[in-house]
DNA sequence: AAACAAATTTGTAATCATTATAAATTAATA
DNA sequence: TATTAATTTATAATGATTACAAATTTGTTT
């Protein structure tokens, strides 16, 4: 999907973010990009485009729309910050064998957790590990 | 609550794993504190104890208790590691105020996840995040 | 439009948690 | 006791993220 770039510079204006080329371009790049990249993928996917783009612009233009709401971090493995742009809650599950992450609807909001009454909860995130079925197919395949 | 490091080396020894002096004490010190300690704690707590520990040590047994099904990783912050003791599956909540990582009932294995149909589904992590009703009330007498 | 001030970006260096490595120690076996 | 294997330890390396300060861009005032 093709994002527009002046719909994506409004947007920041809305919420009174200076809409710099930097940030406009990575936040159109998450809006096409729903693969839940690192920082590290937006900045080599990017800096070809934007040949001055710097890392650290990356992580504070991250930080940025962290704070303003915009995207949510995921913190599926230890080693790797994920971001991905802020939607309707789902869950998240990432395949160990070819590391891709899978989104999945889930009604987080509507779980039963009576241990949790006086708490103020503010972020839910249900992650889940395993094996996709087009890893589990390969697997199948090898064993033969 | 004491465990006894007799039976904590039994443990260790049905699955195993050598019981050597620090693993033992690990095991054991992750019994008695369910707070999911970071490697950083349990050292700071067990080298008064076992003076020649090495931190290394504390990461190497983390791993291999791991490895073993003992513990669990919760990546629940993205700039620390927390080890929690195997038991039936439940969630975390932690309080952004105070730090502190609580546990609550939730019944995971039970939530329907359409979306899964072909997965196969290995962990499943339940993260809430917000401020517990200590720091709530605290923020209350702080605003009169 | 020019000058100035503020915000943003950039590159480098610093930080910090974790892992790699290899020597030293401990335990197990012959 | 000698030998071998496993474990622990200290140090160095790695790698992701942040801190910082200079350079650049943008916005504002005259």
């Amino acid at each position: 999907m093709k994002i527009s770039l002046e719909e994506t510079a409004k947007e920041l204006s809305e919420r009174n973010i200076r809409p710099s080329i930097q940030r406009v371009r990575i936040l159109a790049y998450m809006k096409e990009n729903l693969c839940h990249p690192t920082v590290e993928k937006i900045y080599n996917d990017l800096h070809p485009e934007i040949p001055s783009l710097s890392k650290t612009t990356v992580y504070n233009t991250l930080n940025l729309f962290l704070a303003a709401g915009l995207v949510r971090m995921l913190n599926i493995e230890e080693n790797e910050i994920r971001y991905d742009i802020v939607m309707k809650t789902h869950g998240h599950f990432k395949c160990e064998s070819c590391g891709e992450i899978f989104n999945f609807r889930i009604n987080i909001d509507d779980f039963p957790a009576d241990d949790l009454n006086g708490f103020t909860i503010k972020d839910r995130d249900v992650y889940f590990k395993g094996v996709c079925p087009k890893c589990r197919k390969e697997k199948v395949k090898e064993a033969e």
